[in-house]
DNA sequence: TATATATGGTCTAGACCTTATACCATTAAA
DNA sequence: TTTAATGGTATAAGGTCTAGACCATATATA
C-alpha cells in the first residue's frame, strides 16, 4: 500500500531588495500605471516609499535603465523620467513572443479562464463608484486625442477594474499577473478608428450587463471578447511575418 | 483627458534564501508529500539539492522544528524527520481558520472556479498514465489498511494530478497554491467509512467522465464536488462549537 | 568491546547586500 | 547670485550566505 510520493524540491536563491523594487516599477510601466513621460518620485521618495536605502533603489534604478525604460536627469527639475518605447524594443518583443509562443499561448487559455468568472463575480459585487469608473474609461477612449499609449492603458485600466470588482482578491491577482505576462504583446496590435470602434463597442456591452447585474450574460460576453485574443495575436504577430 | 494613474507601491523586503527552502518543505508537508514518521535527505543532502549552503538548510529546519512539524535525531540512524500532527496543533488550526473565515471562503471561491476548469482541460489532454496514477490513487483509499493520512494525502494527489493534466501550468499552480490553503482546514474534517465511501463515489464519477474524454461531464461533476466543500467546512469548523 | 560511519552541531573567514549618513555636482527658478 | 531640489558618490556597520573544517553522538559491524 504505501508509497513514497516523489518530492520536487527546487534550486533558489535569494530574492534582493533591489529586484523586488525593480519588478513593482516595471510592472507599472507595462501596465501603463506609469506613461511615457511621466516623472517617477525622487529617489529619496522612493527609498521612502518601498522602505528601503537609497542605494538599493539606485540598484533597481539602474536596472530600469539598462532596459531602455527609463532615463535620469540630474539637477533642479531633474528627476527620472518614462521613456516611450522605442521601434527597436517593439522588434525584440515580437521575437520574444514568436520563440516562446508555446508558453504565451497558456497564458491566453488561463486568461479565458479567469476573467469570465471574474466578470460574472463582478456582476453582483460591482459597486457604483466602480460602473461609473468604468464608463469614464470607455469615453476617454472615445475622445480624439485619445493616443495609442493612452488606449492601451484605459484597455487595461477597464479589464483591471473589473477584476477587482469581483471581490476575490486571487482572482484579481491572477488577472494583473496575466496581464502583465500579455500586456507586450497586445501592445504590438493596430490601432485605428475600427479597432476603437470595435473595442467601444464590446467593452459598452460588458458594462450593460454589469449594469444590469446580469452574472451570466457578463459571464458570456467577457468569454466573446477575450476568446479570440490569443488566435488575434497570433495571426497578427505569429503567423505572417 | 489626461489622469494620472495612482501608483500603487509596496513596502519591501529581501526574501532569503532559508525562507524558500522552509517554504518548499512546509508546503511538501501541508501537501502530504511528506507524511509523518518519513526521513528527510540529511542536511548535507538538502544542501546540495537546493544549492544553498548547510548552514542555511538547517536555519530552515529550525524553523521547521520550533513550529512542530520536524524533529531532529543526532548520530548514525539520525536524521530528520517529520512529526505526526498533534491534537493541539488541530486546534490552533481550527481557531485560525475560524479568526480569518472570510480570507478562507475567498479561497474556496476561486478553487470551485479553477479545479472544474482544469477538469474541463484535462478531459481532453490526460494521459493513459495519468488515467491509472488515477485509478490506484482511488483503489489505495479503499483498502482497509488506509489511514486517515493516507486518506487525506491520496485526496490530495488526485486533485493535483488532475490539475496537471489540465496541460496549464497556470491552472496547476493555482490549484496547489489553494490546496496549500485549505488543506490543513481540510484535514480537520471527519474520517469514516461513510465519508470514505462518498468520497469514492464521486471521485469514480470524474475518473469515468475523464476517461470517457467527456469535458462538460468532468467539469460539472467536479463542480459537484467541490462546489459545497467550503460550506461544508463552515458547518463543521466554524457554526458550531 | 572497539571501530567505522553517517548523522546533526559548531566555528571561522570572506563575499555580498543593505542601511544610514554625509557630502558633492548639476541645473533651473527665484 | 543665491537657493533648493535633483541625481552621484563615499564610508562604516550589520546581516545573510558560502565554503570548508572539525566536533559530538549514536548505531551497525568486525
Amino acid at each position: 500500500m504505501f508509497i513514497r510520493f516523489p518530492l520536487n524540491l527546487e534550486k533558489v536563491s535569494a530574492k534582493k531588495v533591489s529586484e523586488f523594487i525593480r519588478e513593482q516599477l516595471e510592472e507599472a510601466i507595462i501596465l501603463k500605471e506609469l506613461l511615457s513621460e511621466e516623472q517617477l518620485p525622487s529617489e529619496r521618495e522612493l527609498a521612502e516609499i518601498f522602505n528601503a536605502s537609497r542605494i538599493t533603489v539606485r540598484e533597481a534604478l539602474s536596472q530600469l535603465e539598462s532596459k531602455g525604460l527609463i532615463e535620469k536627469r540630474v539637477g533642479a527639475k531633474g528627476g527620472t523620467f518614462i521613456l516611450p518605447v522605442t521601434a527597436n524594443s517593439h522588434k525584440r518583443t515580437r521575437a520574444e513572443i514568436k520563440r516562446d509562443w508555446e508558453q504565451m499561448l497558456k497564458v491566453f487559455e488561463y486568461r479565458t479562464i479567469i476573467e469570465p468568472e471574474g466578470a460574472y463575480l463582478a456582476a453582483e459585487r460591482i459597486t457604483a463608484g466602480e460602473l461609473e469608473l468604468l464608463q469614464s474609461y470607455l469615453d476617454k477612449s472615445m475622445e480624439p486625442e485619445c493616443t495609442r499609449e493612452w488606449f492601451r492603458a484605459l484597455d487595461v485600466k477597464f479589464h483591471l477594474t473589473i477584476a477587482k470588482a469581483s471581490g476575490n482578491p486571487y482572482c484579481e491577482a491572477a488577472v494583473r499577473q496575466i496581464r502583465t505576462k500579455i500586456n507586450p504583446a497586445l501592445d504590438l496590435m493596430p490601432y485605428d478608428e475600427e479597432i476603437r470602434a470595435v473595442n467601444y463597442g464590446i467593452h459598452s456591452e460588458i458594462l450593460t450587463a454589469l449594469k444590469a447585474r446580469d452574472r451570466e450574460q457578463s459571464r458570456e460576453i467577457m468569454r466573446r471578447h477575450i476568446g479570440n485574443s490569443g488566435e488575434a495575436i497570433y495571426a497578427r504577430l505569429v503567423a505572417k511575418g
